[in-house]
RNA sequence: GCGCUCGUAGCUCAGUUGGAUAGAGCAACGGACUUCUAAUCCGUAGGCCGCGGGUUCGAAUCCUGCCGGGCGCGCCA
């Protein structure tokens, strides 16, 4: 297919430097050419503010240097239909009818294709989200750090990224003794002996915790009722690692989300990875010892202050350990490290961001995305929630209660840095306040066609169809909005911005529907018929395309 | 106190390398089905883009000072 942005830019480029030479004017390199979609109707397809930034160089008003580019223009390619001069110095280009058509058969050849694009260059990217603790299950945060996460690496894959997804499991530590205990102190208390193990203070106190307890009942009995607490609280830590992490799995796979790679953080003691790391900053000098502890260099790139790596005690923090991981992912070949974190975190990213060039990579290869919170909400009243008392709602509440396309519709639709309102009842709710409703109706009621179409004898055909009669205001702004598909997969992919894709779907969605309402596709003329066949043909595509993107189903009835 | 972040229509939000008259959805009001799915469409109304300065041909966008919300600031994770 055509590529519009490079042929106006070549096409523009052109007509400029004639319309230099014709001036006696000298340009100073390569003029760079700026396109943009103007907002309003009437102004183009696409426009250039070239001229406005000749100006100086011209030495003349913006309006006159752009008309003496449109007088040069070489319009032979058909594509473009006309360019005209408007406000202060724009130039509006006005695509042609051919042009449409090419968008139209075009689409239909892709097919699942369709929207990808080379960007990335097969550059390797390793995003790494939710990575929650194995102490519990997940909530609600989580859901929209899986979804966001997820979205982000499926539409880097279709700019043209070989991606990777990876869940950190942060199975070393204070956490996992904590957790241990808590399984313990609770069988303990189901076996009628609570006063042989309190129960710990900032202990997990979720009812979850007698789950486990009472499977170790189940297994092993009371045997343990004997056993000196220290013995039996690597059985208990181990049962609820396991077993939560299995919860988790679980949950992320019901919730679509499939990860290539589960690194253990403990993995990274075990293989000596956080020594080595230790010592590559040391060898760096980026690394000193301070009152009996080991400190980053921190301040010697963008920090405030400097961290602690190894503790006084010579226990080593959890930053240590992180750098061990990231330099771990680096080695790994990864050209671009995306980490999804929650936006209590963001105290953090200027201290990664110095490890990462501690590492010797450029501060750039670390993209940090933070997830602000999730309000949850049930028919406008705030649903009650407390990480103390143990009493949330889980990510698999909301799967049941919901189900998995409205969820993760939902956590998407917002830009990752604004908070965001789910309210349960909306999202299950078939309300016209419901955006994911309308956008895979859209995508059934076109099957539903379709099926109407077969039914009546009428063939979809792609041959002998003259999409130039696609000539309405609907049909050209449907066909605009199907053509604007790859560039908005190519902008989320730079802007690591899955949003994106729900807006644009929308916006799809409705100017299908406008067609829709507007037109009769079944009762037009043959000629006429076929051809609005071909453009629903390539709406579909693109709906299911953009709807593969975000995980959600594209129904073919609802 | 320092730092990050957000502040755009009544509500929820888009608007990212500075561009033309600031856009959607919901809510409000008024219309459209004997028809291929009305889970839809069409129209009306709604704005000191938090406030004040600055940068320039041009600012919701960049800089700066305030105001307000959220979050962070440990040899915790």
């Amino acid at each position: 297919m055509i590529n519009v942005e490079e042929t106006l830019r070549s096409l523009i480029g052109g007509a400029l430097k004639k319309a230099a030479s014709d001036r006696g004017v000298e340009l100073v390199g390569e003029p760079v050419i700026m396109l943009e979609k103007p907002r309003r109707e009437g102004q183009g397809d696409w426009a250039s503010n070239v001229a406005m930034q000749m100006a100086k160089a011209f030495g003349a008003s913006p309006r006159e240097i752009a008309q003496a580019v449109v007088d040069r223009l070489d319009l032979e390619s058909g594509y473009l239909d006309r360019a005209e001069v408007a406000g202060p110095g724009f130039i509006n280009f006005f695509l042609s009818p051919l042009w449409a058509s090419e968008v139209v058969a075009g689409i239909r050849r892709q097919g699942e294709a369709y929207g990808r694009c080379g960007i990335g260059r097969g550059r390797k990217v390793q995003v790494e989200f939710v990575s929650a603790n194995p102490t519990g299950p997940l909530h609600v945060g989580h859901g929209r750090g899986a979804v966001v996460g997820d979205v982000t690496a499926n539409i880097l894959a279709a700019a043209g990224w070989e991606v990777e997804r990876e869940y950190y499991i942060n199975d070393a530590g204070l956490q996992m003794t904590l957790l241990g205990k808590s399984v313990q102190s609770r069988y303990f208390d189901l076996l009628g002996r609570s006063d042989a193990a309190p129960f710990p203070e900032d202990g997990y106190k979720g009812e979850y915790i007698y789950d486990l307890a009472r499977e170790l009942v189940d297994r092993d009995g009371d045997v343990h009722l004997e056993e000196p607490l220290e013995t039996s609280l690597p059985v208990f830590q181990a049962h609820a690692v396991e077993a939560i992490l299995g919860m988790i799995r679980r949950d992320l796979k019901d919730f679509g989300v499939c990860y290539d790679v589960w690194f253990s953080e403990k993995s990274l003691y075990d293989s000596g990875a956080v020594r080595e790391a230790a010592e590559f900053l040391k060898k760096r000098g980026f690394a000193y010892e301070k009152d009996g502890a080991v400190w980053f260099k921190a301040t010697e790139f963008d920090d405030a202050k400097d961290r602690v790596l190894f503790r006084s005690n010579g226990v080593a923090t959890y930053f240590m350990s992180d750098i061990a991981y990231h330099k771990n992912k680096y080695d790994r070949g990864f050209d671009l490290v995306i980490d999804v974190w929650g936006a209590d975190h963001h105290g953090y990213v200027p201290r990664m961001t110095a490890a990462v060039e501690s590492l010797g990579r450029k501060a750039e290869d670390l993209r940090v995305l933070l997830i602000q919170f999730v309000n949850l909400l049930r028919g406008g009243e705030q649903v009650a929630m407390s990480t103390r008392s143990g009493q949330f709602v889980t990510l698999r509440d909301v799967i049941d209660e919901v189900g998995v396309d409205a969820s993760r519709y939902f956590f998407v639709m917002r830009s990752c840095d604004s908070h965001l309102d789910f309210d349960l009842a909306l999202a299950k709710e078939a309300s016209n306040e419901n955006p994911v409703y309308y956008v895979q109706y859209a995508h059934a009621r076109i099957h539903s066609l379709f099926r109407e179409a077969a039914g009546r004898g009428v063939a979809l055909s792609g041959e002998d169809v003259d999409l130039r009669l696609l000539d309405t205001a609907e049909e050209q702004a449907l066909i605009r909005k199907l053509a604007a598909f790859p560039e908005e997969v190519a902008k989320a992919s730079e802007e690591l911005a899955p949003h994106r894709v729900t807006f644009y779907l929308y916006d799809l969605a409705s100017h299908f529907h406008s067609f829709y309402n507007a037109h009769r596709v079944l009762d037009a003329e043959p000629d006429l018929r076929r051809a609005r066949l071909v453009l629903l043909d390539a709406t579909r595509i693109t709906l299911a395309n953009a709807l593969g993107l975000l995980g959600v189903q594209a129904p073919q009835n609802m």
